[in-house]
DNA sequence: TAATATAGCTAAAAGCATTTAGCTTTGGAT
DNA sequence: ATCCAAAGCTAAATGCTTTTAGCTATATTA
């Protein structure tokens, strides 16, 4: 009693009739084909009885749409893109889309050929996160002629592509302004040496606010491989023994701040007394942390939803008509236990 | 100068030759089809130059076969789903598969839709956290004619389906004996009001832990639409005020513990001194909380692996001689200083 | 020289759905 | 009685690939 795989034919076959009937009623056309009533009943019922479903893969190979979206995030296990990838697949299920996701790890040449292995799969569009050093050419080419392509989390700046990205620059003078607000005038900035504009925004809000402020600007760069083989705790400690006169410290990305906090309870500097802390990006453990950490917020759900309303606009819209089109969204701050001045 | 899409019919047309032999050579069939080292590389020569790949959707359409694996997760924002997605996604795509994943939000309903949708789509293979309530015949029957499904995380007793999960009982009573050896005897069990194998199993541990050693069973299960709405704090807190003499509580997953733990700071109850914690399922917070919380770890790539290499054995295996494979791992015990008895 | 084997390639079917163009039948108008 | 329009349905092409069965030369054998 192997089930059987329905196919159109088979249904014809079946009830006597044309495939044709069959797809229109399926599709909604039954009306404007002038099917009759009766017909349409009977081959809903006959649908509904075997329980047939139409096979998406012959679907979208003769409509050219797919129905698949794909995700591309740096890497799914950070919690910010796997809230992300949570509220855009909820989104797209209601409107019959699913998310193929998979992680560029930051490698350009991986990204590339999974943007052209989904390229066959035909996928309808792509959410990015861009690597470092994807080929330009290669990402303006597509935006131009194949799918929507949507960045987000960091953009190109040589390439005139849709993207969706939070204030990074205004969200770090918030935060910054916050600790100077707060007594806090010796403030080090602990980044990623990375191009990427997210990080270089951030950094730039800082050497400005450094700048209006006649403060030095006292800055680690940690390269990307050294965080990930946990060798950054040297070069903090490093930094810190070098500027003992600091007294706050603004990481630029949450990671590096959950790792540098430990660091600092290691060391056995008491937050906030000793030393202010501040993080971009808010995560769970800055809330629960003991003292709990001060960050910046980015807006999750909204993000979410511009991505996914922006994609299905752009999906609408006559593939001629389409204009790039450049969302920044702004951030909040949180104030937390970490950067309350105790002096 | 919009990028022409090629075919293989096209190509075809190009080179003056059928695309028979243009197939035989793409897909390495060539030699045994006597198609000449001179044809071979005439027609490889030529698909390199003009960056020919084969639309996958046609490819499947033909072979039955999509190289896709739907991955269904309880929900891909919780760190230890989206951990295993990656590591399973990098095993995958070494293979030339890829994955969709999407959330069931422990939806039985929305999860055999979602199974119905993705067999349209051809999916090879399911990888599932089945939700409670799920349908055992509608998974029996998929399990018999369809594309193989894996559970993972927690299994139905009742069907003979392949499964990874781990040791919860023995795991649960790992850690409930590490409190015991360490001083404490009065040990609260906190968990979800939740059917599902493995919240069963670890309750069933705790159960037979305190018939042997003569104490008195302290239970408090709840709700999965209390713990959503947030509204667990008031149970946690009739329980802790019921049972004053309780010297320790073992949380049965980490997202109970994180939020217990911000409520026992908030009652002012000192870690462990007052009361000692531990929880089922490591996490990032535990590491860096303050104390540290023991708890018991999953073995989270060894998971990954066994799925991914079950998986494709599956796969390779002719559909009738399929057997179900059931693979339990092991846990370990991270010992921090939330069970370190001081008194 | 005729029959046969082999090398080298291809035509056409199949997989499943959508969609265009067109074929019957019926009813109404003239 | 004849013609036309509309109603109601369908044949066949199409999307792109894989794969079976088979065709045509050339080479080998008897």
């Amino acid at each position: 009693m192997a089930k059987k795989k329905y196919s159109i034919k088979k249904i014809a076959e079946d009830l006597g009739i044309s495939v044709t009937t069959i797809s229109f009623v399926l599709n909604g056309k039954a009306e404007e084909n002038r099917i009759s009533p009766a017909m349409i009943e009977k081959v809903k019922r006959h649908v509904k009885k075997i329980g047939y479903q139409p096979n998406q893969l012959a679907k979208s190979l003769r409509t050219g749409k797919s129905n698949l979206i794909v995700f591309m995030v740096e890497d799914i296990s950070n919690p910010f893109f796997a809230n992300i990838a949570k509220l855009i697949e909820d989104e797209a299920s209601k409107l019959n889309y699913k998310i193929i996701y998979c992680s560029t790890n930051n490698d350009p040449d991986k990204t590339m050929s999974m943007i052209n292995l989904f390229g066959n799969l035909q996928a309808d569009g792509f959410i990015i996160t861009p690597p470092n050093g994807l080929d330009v050419n290669f990402v303006k080419e597509l935006c131009e002629e194949q799918a929507p392509i949507i960045l987000f989390d960091r953009y190109l700046p040589e390439v005139d592509c849709s993207h969706v990205v939070i204030a990074n620059y205004e969200g770090t003078k918030l935060g910054l302004n916050h600790l100077i607000d707060s007594g806090f005038h010796k403030i080090g900035f602990i980044t990623l040496d990375s191009d990427q504009s997210q990080m270089h925004d951030r950094l730039e809000a800082y050497q400005d606010l450094c700048a209006n402020h006649s403060m030095t600007a006292k800055i680690l760069k940690i390269p990307f491989y050294a965080f990930k083989s946990g060798e950054e705790s040297n070069l903090i400690n490093n930094f810190l023994d070098e500027n003992p006169e600091l007294d706050a410290i603004f990481f630029a990305t949450n990671y590096l701040a959950i790792r540098g906090i430990k660091l600092l309870k290691d060391r056995g500097v008491i937050i906030p007394n000793d030393l202010a802390v501040m993080a971009f990006d808010d995560n769970d453990f800055f809330q629960f942390s003991t003292p709990s950490i001060s960050s910046i917020v980015q807006p999750k759900s909204a993000i979410a939803t511009q991505l996914i309303e922006l994609m299905f606009q752009t999906l609408e819209t006559d593939i001629d008509q389409r204009k790039p089109v450049k969302v920044e969204l702004p951030v909040s701050l949180n104030i937390r236990s970490s950067t309350k001045n105790c002096n």
